[in-house]
DNA sequence: AATTTGTTTTTTATATAAAAAGAGCAGCCA
DNA sequence: TGGCTGCTCTTTTTATATAAAAAACAAATT
């Protein structure tokens, strides 16, 4: 399945190739014949190993950018655009395969109820059938994938009964948070968060139009932090979920985001300030409401995508 | 296809062992000369595919025990104890591997905290790496595992965290579904499978001397039933984990077991009377009952085992 | 003595190969 | 006509081989 001069790489190097670029831009901060720091800094810095560490020096010394020299490595000059790797393939394998098939999961070519064919999907994304096992793994306890008795993977979608069910779990979950959040001693660190996470999202309503595009990331931290008051790493399971779910279903669905982030935004405002009232059914209240509504927007996004 | 000098066995035959042995109790329960049925009612009644009903029936011809000529197949002899494969691996060999690792989890060799290599455990259970990175997979779903930032498994155990959120859990969702159970018609199906249930219990109870061990079987369905009234696919997920969590924990936890069992059967008959009653509050305080003892009894075995 | 580098050993991640099991089709027999 | 068999093709499961990355060890330098 090689189309051109592809020769077997057996592993993505993908570690390599983001730590040489991260090594390039420290270059770019550092002056022409600056010295560089030892092998261990490096590696502390860049959280990778020193084995890493060498093979990114090595490349550097062989494209003339640093020499070295024992343990005397020093800059030769600054690095250029050309002298980066090409992003093409910087993203982890099971990220790359985790990406395509959700978006082949919301698109045309499957439906509900689809069975899926491995070995094809595996030609599909470029990669080999191990990658999708266990990217089919890791979404059948999403709850998106079904396994047969047959051995063969059905998928089940992002159906409204899907989606009825996560909310479900997600309201189970966070109204017993609230109720413990409000509970909270007023010098709990969680209020201090709270309220830095409050005065972002202030600062994300002056200038939402341009950052309109960034709010599921906002979103999801602040849930997870309400949700943080009560700490269950099966709950991290769920939110793991409605993150993934999200990201990607918003991704494919840009109509009304506007409108739906603006909402969504004061709604949070909303609920932060249902949880410093210190009152229960306030707090709940608050959270009812927003939840509510990003079940109502989830579910019609889905009805007329 | 040919089991005794087999050198190199590339996967399991798992199945294709089970199904002969299966064919040889149905030889066994016709007569000698009586004629085999034909492979598709073969296949649909082992639950298999006709390929492997194949495979067994040229096994059962090679080794004399029948005749196939064409269409037409006859019993040759009773099958002899002699004709039956050794049981050894008759076990999928996931189910394999999963029970190994967690008799291993559990045992003595490893201590909450402990980085696996993969590599030994392969070793250690006699099976590839591969089988080894699907078991952690599924384990680490079940909050048992962690993985490091450098891709590294590392335990985390059975520990009193670990059980205290995972009934967290199971009492917010437990809470739930009785609020919802009581609520249901009395036409709903799920009330005769609670009474067909109930029998059950008095069965258990009337034999519990000889039936103790098929307690914790009766205790899944018994939870699950109720579960049920609130159908949610990620609810499912959480009862798997509970489900192995209780299979593997007592089964090297015998110590107390027939008190444990005694008292568990008491209140689960307590908790269907607190149902049936269609009294929320007493449902929830007898469903509170049960799920607190459930808790306590599992956190002390921990603490001594 | 404490770090750093050079080298070797482990361990993980991925592709490939091959066995096992499933699915489908054409011809055939009752 | 309807079901059965023989055959072929797919798909899944598993083991193995190998590159990437980490860790460990040893010698060298400051």
């Amino acid at each position: 399945m090689s189309f051109q001069g592809a020769l077997p790489v057996m592993k993505t190097n993908a570690l390599f190739k983001r730590s040489y670029n991260q090594a390039l831009d420290m270059l770019a901060g550092a002056g022409e014949g600056a010295p560089l720091p030892s092998e261990p800094a490096m590696a502390a810095t860049l959280g990778i190993s020193r084995t890493t560490v060498r093979a990114v020096l090595s490349a550097l010394a062989m494209r003339q950018i640093i020499t070295i020299d024992g343990r005397a490595k020093s800059q030769l000059r600054l690095p250029k655009r050309s002298d980066y790797l090409a992003d093409a393939d910087l993203e982890p394998l099971a990220d790359m395969v985790e990406r395509k098939f959700m978006a082949w999961l919301v698109g045309p070519d499957c439906s509900p109820g689809h069975v899926i064919n491995g070995l094809d999907l595996a030609r599909q994304f470029g990669v080999s059938t191990s990658a999708i096992r266990d990217c089919l793994n890791k979404f059948s306890h999403f709850g998106l994938l079904e396994r047969q008795s047959n051995g063969r993977w059905r998928t089940l979608g992002l159906t409204v009964d899907f989606v009825a069910e996560l909310f479900d779990m997600r309201e189970l979950i966070e109204f017993r948070a609230v109720d413990r959040f409000v509970a909270l001693p007023k010098d709990d660190p969680l209020w201090a968060e709270l309220s830095l996470l409050e005065e972002e999202h202030q600062a994300f309503l002056a200038d939402f139009d341009r950052r309109n595009r960034e709010f599921s990331d906002l979103d999801h931290r602040f849930h997870k932090l309400v949700d943080s008051a009560v700490p269950n790493r099966f709950l991290g399971n769920i939110q793991g979920v409605m993150s993934v779910i999200f990201h990607y279903h918003y991704q494919w669905n840009k109509k009304d985001e506007v409108d739906r982030n603006h909402r969504a935004l004061a709604e949070h405002l909303a609920y932060i300030d249902g949880l410093k009232s210190g009152d229960p059914a306030r707090a709940r209240e608050s959270c009812r409401v927003h939840l509510h509504t990003a079940r109502s927007t989830m579910l019609s996004s889905i009805n007329v995508g």
